[in-house]
DNA sequence: AACCCAGACAACCGCCCCTCC
DNA sequence: CGGAGGGGCGGTTGTCTGGGT
């Protein structure tokens, strides 16, 4: 269609986002919403481009992001949903409440893939990432999460998500000071949750999905998109990892 | 202590799809 | 019905950091 450029570049500001930013941008969406992302930057003053508000907003501001290391539950729900759905990140962070697509892809293409290909590879180590690092703290420059919700308003939700560390579905936030520390086995995540999760990705494609995602895998309409669910549960079956569905 | 390298992740880019006029 | 605009998504890149040498 040659469509112009999402944005101007002249005079927009690029690169990561100050706590200022930040500030402002949350600040805006608090009270005016975000119905027009394009409109956005500049009705609060900023120098960004709409999509850049837009993302920094999904994948970092959102009040309801859940922060921290992914757990191991949540690393096999996404290693199963991708060899169901392949790279459908936005379809696969739908069924992982507070995760986005940009950290679900993230953590895919950095260990899970490796550890993925390791065990194929006839090694059938599961750690194929021996120098996997803790998460670390947001950097200087951009705000870090413990800044944010000093102009948000905390929820009991919000409360959760908003700590920098990790946080999970039924436990208390982890304090800063060892929020890095947390690790899978400190998580107890409520089995109803993963039940409920990956029923919905075998039992009913669209039910537990958002309006966006109620296309097939391959963008069709829904009818077919069963059919073709029906085809890579079966394809999953017969690769055996439906056994860890069936404990569940 | 300094340097180098690989990992982690935030952010950007370009394309596609949907909606509105 | 077709075009334009906006949002969303997936791929890719850039930068920072921690670990190893």
């Amino acid at each position: 269609m040659g469509r112009a450029p999402c944005c101007e570049k002249m005079g927009l500001k690029r690169g990561p986002w100050t706590a200022e930013e930040d500030r402002t941008l949350v600040a805006h969406i608090e009270q005016h919403g975000h119905s027009n992302w394009r409109a956005l930057p500049k009705q609060a003053g900023l120098l960004r481009c709409g999509k850049s508000c837009r993302l920094r907003w999904i994948n970092y501001l959102r009040p309801d992001i859940k922060r921290g290391n992914f757990t191991r539950e949540e690393e096999d729900a996404i290693i199963q949903l991708h060899a169901m759905l392949g790279n459908r990140w936005s379809t696969i962070a739908a069924r992982l409440p507070g995760r986005t697509d940009n950290e679900i892809k993230n953590v895919w293409h950095t260990h899970l893939k490796k550890r993925l290909e390791s065990k194929q590879s006839g090694g059938g180590q599961a750690q194929a990432a021996p120098k996997r690092r803790a998460k670390k703290a947001p950097v200087a420059v951009t705000v870090s999460r413990t800044e944010v919700p000093t102009s948000v308003p905390v929820s009991p939700e919000q409360s959760l998500s908003t700590s920098s560390g990790a946080s999970g579905y039924s436990m208390e936030a982890p304090s800063l000071e060892n929020a890095d520390s947390v690790t899978s086995e400190e998580f107890q995540i409520d089995d109803s949750f993963w039940a409920e999760t990956l029923a919905m990705t075998v039992d009913s494609p669209r039910s537990g999905m958002e309006s966006g995602d109620c296309l097939g895998v391959d963008g069709s309409s829904p009818s077919s998109s069963n059919a073709d669910m029906d085809f890579w549960v079966k394809l999953f079956m017969q690769a055996g990892d439906m056994q860890n569905l069936s404990q569940i």
